[in-house]
DNA sequence: TGTTGAGCTCAAGTTAACTTGAGGAATTAG
DNA sequence: CTAATTCCTCAAGTTAACTTGAGCTCAACA
């Protein structure tokens, strides 16, 4: 009793991709603008998704709520094989660079922390020689400035 | 020899307190226009600041590095004294607010480094029930979303 | 007194990360 | 087969936190 016979779905289409991982449609098209998904086409020009992109595209959503931006995510990604689907180990290895991250990021903010105690009545808040304003201490916001390790790191191609 | 007896300088210049904190003049009109700060004005139209304008905004450029947004920290900055110039007591105060919401923070980048190891790797990536999915976990981007404490605290007048 | 350098206002541009909308084609449900 | 979805592209809008530029006034100095 087969109905249409399809054989094989080929792949997800954007909407299931949207559904499974609670992103929004648009962003998940954005997202391919971004190099971060790169899901094949149908001859119709439809979007077919592999499974294992829920994977990537959790993952950008994980990072992203690290606080790496799209930049830093997309440069760690291509750390990823291309020839074949990511396994386990590779997740764990990439998993492994944004956890030393994020130490860093946790440190610099504990410091932070403890800085702003000592600092913050004392009247060096009139910056000449607040170490506050050490500026390698300061959080970077969105995307600019020094960036953080993930864009440049030491065995990446150039 | 008296010059040209100016009657003290009645307050310092935008220029002026552009050099001391190392903002960018347009940076310093753009708080004003946020209510960061409250310059008076010379009859002519001019900017002029008290000197505690530079503790004020030094401390808009320590907690911007820490990650706050403007409008955290006007919402902070409204519980400075208003009748007087803000003492010791009154910067320590606030501090400790920011304080406290940078723990929290820290605690909730901890948890997020925790649970990243574990749940990499492990399939839950689909998401389904995957811990860090756990939406109270995610880092907020920029100001939206829920906020942090300092908008809403609990004796702020309503 | 005159000419620079500072200031002023207001509008528009910038980046990140998306969303919204218009206008049209393809798929799916009944 | 037709109507309702879903999908597609491309342009433009959105928010945060500023910067840049135009056009003009004001202050400081020789």
């Amino acid at each position: 009793m087969k109905k249409h016979l399809r054989l094989r779905p080929t792949g997800l289409t954007i909407g299931q991709i949207a559904d499974r991982t609670g992103l929004a449609v648009s962003a998940i098209r954005y997202y391919e603008e971004q190099a971060l998904v790169f899901p094949d086409r149908t001859d119709t020009g439809q979007r077919r998704y592999a499974r294992s992109d829920i994977r990537r595209l959790s993952f950008v959503m994980i990072t992203q709520g690290m606080g790496f931006s799209i930049a830093e995510i997309r440069a760690a990604l291509q750390r990823l094989p291309e020839s074949r689907t990511p396994n386990k180990a590779d997740w764990e290895n990439l998993s492994a660079l944004f956890r030393k991250e994020l130490d860093a990021r946790i440190t610099q903010m504990q410091a932070l922390r403890d800085k702003l105690d000592g600092c913050i009545g004392c009247g060096c808040l009139s910056l000449t020689n607040c170490k506050l304003y050490n500026k390698d201490d300061r959080m970077q916001r969105r995307g600019q400035g020094p960036r953080f390790l993930l864009g440049d790191s030491p065995d990446s191609p150039a």
